[in-house]
DNA sequence: TTAGGGTTAG
């Protein structure tokens, strides 16, 4: 039996969001006739439905588990499969453990029982569990698994990205006759779809006699999520031919496709569908529009629809949180988090992962070290292995690359690849090449096959002048077959994206783009600005780096934009890598000088430069 | 059964 009594005496003093407060009304208005005389009450079902209600809506472990004295002082844990509901709530809960107590304890379990728990570890993406609880139904119990089964199970397989699992899943399915419901095909394209076998979710899709909703927003989903969002709006356009109406899933999915691609006018054509179509108060669009216009470097019209939306939850918060992340308003992200504490909205990992990832690019040590240090004692939320590479940067960055390291060591966690990354990183901004040596052999054997961790050595010996050791880091690539993609810089015009690598020559207006670069390069020189050749990783004489480094890509895309743009609007450029701290000297004056917002987004985060200025402050 | 927030390194 689990000790529920101190639970219980400790659930009165904690805060309750508001948004159960109905729900514990609901469940109070029985409960105060809920004593000793409980037999004496004339409607049991009332009771055990109010119950229900209560416990399914409940948030807050303490108050769900004093919900669980009132069942067992009151009724049956049988009745009204009350039992089954109280365990689902305690694995949404993640309290693992005490669902799988109580479950042990439940009298007469069926079918319907053990669903519903491998149902609800299915949605915490546990996999283990779920084939534990699969294995001791069939083989203890003797009973047989149906399609209600098989779906969790192989959903939590394409959650994890367990293909061979799920294909034994599919397998029983296959003999047991389950393909004919159109639920199971449809959670087995999710399954190939996400782990990366496109023909086969195809195959599947296309086997179906009837395909429903569900199954076409599958297919536009699984192309859009494997970088295919041309294919999936191809499958979009297809459902539509077929008659078939478009739900909320289908346009987060849309909206997801524009990210994929990067085209504002697309964006702006997918908002007008979802506003003609009254779908703008549906909270999953509204997150996903917000986040679409973060990604495209419209931080504004985040705000905007984030402004619009009536009670947001806690995704939508984290959304918009994260965006201020990614835009370098670190303190604009701590205010919002403290917004979202007053208003009841409870935090979680990712909204943990974000604010500690606002404090590391703004360079707000001591708010970062508090809130990771807070962040279990006071809001529960447990570590996990990413906040400890939040926190690996945010040190690391600021120079204390010892804490940093110190802090890996005391993990109670395997650290990963994200965590050595995350220290090889701050070692390369702080030249510290003896660390990075270390950390980069211990990346090599995690993973072999990632060229990153070679690149950085690499160009940590180069920007030290080693230029030797530097090849031999080289050597060691082209050993493994390993190959480096090219920097390159995107930016949209004319509904088309401009494409442009170091010293590209492609363009068609390749001519009037290098004489604007040349005339731009004059006017910073002119304003005493010299060019940073200690970007240029390469063993050439300074005139050639000097050279190279000014035909960048990034320049380039800023000497188009400003070729194609009217005055005083802003360019917005997208770059494969990280931009170089030469360009980054370059946008800040020609900000200044052209009088142009210029924002930059590297693969994860923007850079606004403003009249000479960049958001980050110099900080990344 | 599908769909919204995910950090860190070129």
């Amino acid at each position: 039996m689990i000790m529920l009594i101190p639970y219980m005496q400790r659930a009165s003093k904690l805060l309750i969001p508001h948004k159960f407060i109905s729900s514990i009304r609901l469940y109070n208005s029985f409960a105060s006739q809920l004593s000793p005389t409980f037999h004496a009450f004339s409607n049991v079902d009332s009771v055990v439905s109010a119950l229900i209600t209560a416990i399914s809506t409940c948030s807050s472990i303490s108050y769900c588990r004093a919900l669980h004295c009132r069942v067992i002082k009151s009724v049956n844990y049988n009745h009204g499969f009350i039992g089954d509901q109280l365990v689902s709530s305690y694995v949404e809960l993640g309290c693992t453990k005490d669902a799988l107590e109580l479950f042990d304890e439940l009298p007469d379990k069926d079918l319907v029982s053990w669903n519903s728990l491998i149902s609800g570890f299915s949605r915490r993406a546990d996999l283990g569990i779920c084939l534990g609880l699969l294995f001791k139904m069939r083989f203890e119990m003797g009973l047989k698994p149906n399609e209600v089964t098989v779906i969790p199970v192989v959903s939590a397989c394409a959650g994890v990205g367990e293909l061979d699992v799920g294909k034994c899943i599919h397998g029983i399915a296959l003999k047991s006759g389950m393909l004919l419901e159109v639920k199971v095909v449809n959670s087995l394209i999710n399954l190939y779809g996400k782990c990366g076998c496109l023909e086969a979710a195809c195959c599947l899709f296309e086997g179906m006699s009837v395909q429903s909703l569900v199954s076409w927003n599958s297919m536009v989903a699984v192309h859009v999520h494997m970088g295919l969002a041309e294919k999936g709006i191809g499958y979009f356009i297809m459902m539509r031919r077929a008659g078939i109406n478009s739900d909320q899933a289908t346009v987060v999915s849309l909206l997801l496709a524009c990210e994929n691609l990067g085209v504002r006018k697309l964006a702006e054509a997918v908002h007008g569908y979802i506003l003609n179509g009254g779908l703008d108060g549906n909270l999953a669009i509204a997150t996903a529009l917000l986040d679409l216009y973060a990604k495209l470097g419209i931080l504004s019209d985040s705000c905007k629809v984030f402004g619009e939306m009536i009670n947001p939850d806690a995704v939508a918060w984290t959304a918009m949180l994260s965006s201020y992340a990614m835009h370098g308003r670190g303190r604009e992200a701590i205010e919002h988090f403290e917004l979202m504490i007053r208003e009841g909205v409870l935090p979680d990992h990712v909204t943990f992962t974000h604010l500690l990832c606002a404090c590391s690019h703004s360079g707000l040590v001591e708010e970062g070290k508090n809130y990771f240090k807070i962040m279990h004692k006071v809001y529960g939320v447990e570590l996990r292995v990413e906040h400890y590479s939040c926190m690996v940067d945010l040190l690391g960055r600021s120079g204390h690359l010892n804490d940093a390291y110190k802090l890996i060591k005391s993990m109670p966690i395997e650290p990963n690849c994200g965590v050595w990354g995350a220290l090889i990183g701050a070692c390369r901004v702080r030249g510290n090449i003896e660390l990075g040596k270390e950390v980069a052999e211990r990346l090599f054997s995690l993973d072999p096959s990632d060229s990153r961790n070679y690149i950085t050595l690499s160009n940590m010996y180069s920007a030290a002048g080693q230029w030797r050791d530097a090849s031999k880091v080289r050597a060691l690539m082209k050993q493994r077959v390993l190959i480096r993609n090219p920097g390159c810089s995107y930016i949209e015009h004319g509904n088309k994206i401009h494409c442009f690598v170091m010293g590209d020559q492609s363009h068609p207006d390749t001519e009037r783009i290098y004489n604007k670069l040349e005339e731009l390069v004059r006017k910073n020189r002119e304003v005493g600005f010299a060019s940073k050749t200690e970007y240029v990783l390469q063993d050439v004489d300074e005139e050639v780096k000097e050279d190279l480094i000014n035909k960048h890509s990034e320049k380039l895309a800023i000497a188009f934009g400003l070729l194609v743009t009217n005055a005083g609007m802003p360019l917005i450029i997208t770059k494969n890598i990280r931009i170089c701290g030469d360009c980054h000297g370059f946008a800040k004056l020609i900000s200044l000088i052209e009088k142009r917002p210029i924002i930059i987004r590297d693969t994860k985060r923007f850079h606004h430069f403003t009249n000479g200025l960049c958001s980050c402050g110099d900080y990344w």
